[in-house]
DNA sequence: GTTCCGCATGAATCGATAG
DNA sequence: ACTATCGATTCATGCGGAA
């Protein structure tokens, strides 16, 4: 079996035209920040942030599959000593084009940006917007189950006489099924908050987000061989994950340099063994930082 | 010298009205969300909430001290399977009335309500937007900071509760000295996420937020003696933390059975002492605890 | 006096059922 | 079709009693 990662070079809106309508399982990007100053690399003006952005996102409804979920990681910046209201004026627009605001999860960076200011504080977060097309999207929430406090620990050694009450005062027969929900779990959904450190970077072009963004959310909403789309590839983080967790994808790029530093990193294609049947194997924090280590030693040897 | 706490019991819009303009240091309150705590509120639709906010929001820009502060804490709910916009909606609609839309600080709620939804998690954080009159507002950023590095938490540690109690009733004792050049040589700023579990929960009339959050933007935006408002006071717990921090202090709550608890645990005047200079002194994690328990003691007695 | 353990309880949300 | 109510699901935290 075949996994494909399809870089392509060009304009975002003008590539995405050319992909089949319902094709995509999830976008995930992180598209250019609004910026005031010009001549910076693709700095848009937080007065035209959205309309520029509102064709791409037209085009990006028209791509995804009707099961598929948009994930935007964006975070509006400051301008004469306010928030800029963009991204909020973004999502009320994305609205009236049909997107269902499904979800806002925050990105606490942990080891956010160091600076002082007299009127603020260090910006520790960010926006991960949540677009649907429908309200019957595909989510795969076992895949990021996270390990649960103390607490549970005892909870499952002995279940305590108000679960037993509770459920019998409910069901009316005693042990019901929801028991032995409890049994079987040693581990707990998360929540819509992600804690995660900008570590993890390559040092000649230092990535947007960590590994460990895209991979949660590629686990939460695609299975393996679905498509992952990013229309702001930038130094490809989304695909590499995307491909070592068996997920095809597509990645657009404008900039030759990323294009070329991409190529040396990823295999157009690649053929990978399938589980027969799909079983969740669960990363744990240490682990998964293990893997970003031996990435980056495959990358700078 | 005395702080006051005036506690007043009638419409919010109304009364606010009496209050005579530029008057207030910070605005710190929790309105009824939409549609939620129905039996006391009577729930605004979440369709209305917009129109039934501005009203007020016009009269606190009013009363606000052009170097004074608003922190609105908020969050919008799930309808129909979407994050509702009314909140994105009320930010835009405050900006057209003068306010200046600052910040905006993210509560990370520890202990969030628990559940399972096929198509989301838990609800973990909820937002706390900063607004201004002006750009030019007061902002005491060094009594907010936290201590960092194991380093300070270690020599904590070994250091009984007892010592760390007696540190700080006893301002400027030898003991305490040592300590406190030990925690300040460790401290950095705090970042826009705030991290806070629920706690502290009266059992007859449940706080919205717990003592720690309206605490920490007390001490961040106003100095002793500084006027606090709090338009929707609930139970109470911004004026209890105001009183208890030596600010002045006004609650507006319609609700009877409010006015008759906390009259019973808010002294209208009391007399203080204050400290010739501003010293800040931290109040650690561990005390904080202890205070609240002490509170409750006290109210349940 | 500690530490451990049981216990109640939340600004929740979905889907089914009823009017 | 559209709204109101109800049962089911789930987990971190502080408190109080016990070891």
């Amino acid at each position: 079996m075949e996994i494909k990662a399809n870089i392509i070079h060009g304009d975002c809106t003008e590539e995405l035209r050319k992909i089949e309508e319902n094709t995509v399982d999830l976008i995930f990007t992180s598209p250019p920040y609004a910026d005031a100053r010009k001549n910076t690399y693709g700095g848009i003006h937080p007065n035209k942030y959205v309309e520029w952005f509102l064709p791409i996102s037209e085009e990006l409804l028209r791509v995804l599959k009707p099961t598929g979920t948009f994930v935007l990681n964006i975070k509006e910046r400051v301008l004469n000593g306010e928030r800029n209201t963009y991204v909020l004026e973004l999502i009320l627009e994305m609205r009236k084009q049909g997107w269902l605001w499904t979800e806002e999860f925050v990105w606490h960076k942990k080891n956010s940006y160091p600076g002082k200011w007299p009127n603020r504080f260090r910006d520790s977060w960010e926006r991960l917007l949540q677009f649907n097309k429908s309200k019957k999207f595909k989510m795969y929430q076992e895949s990021v189950m996270v390990t649960m406090g103390d607490w549970a620990k005892t909870r499952l050694r002995n279940l305590s006489d108000t679960d037993k009450l509770r459920d019998e005062s409910k069901v009316g027969s005693g042990f019901g099924k929801n028991i032995s929900n409890w049994l079987k779990r040693d581990k707990a959904y998360p929540t819509n908050v992600i804690h995660m450190a900008t570590e993890c970077n390559n040092k000649n072009h230092s990535a947007v987000f960590p590994d460990a963004l895209p991979e949660w959310f590629i686990k939460l909403f695609t299975k393996e061989r679905d498509m992952v789309l990013d229309p702001f590839m930038g130094s490809g983080t989304t695909i590499k994950v995307a491909q070592r967790l068996k997920r095809n994808s597509t990645g657009i790029e404008i900039h030759p340099s990323y294009i070329e530093m991409i190529s040396n990193e990823i295999n157009p294609v690649e053929h990978c063994l399938f589980e027969k049947e799909e079983t969740y194997e669960p990363i744990e924090h240490q682990r998964r930082k293990k893997i970003c280590r031996k990435q980056h030693r495959h990358v700078s040897l």
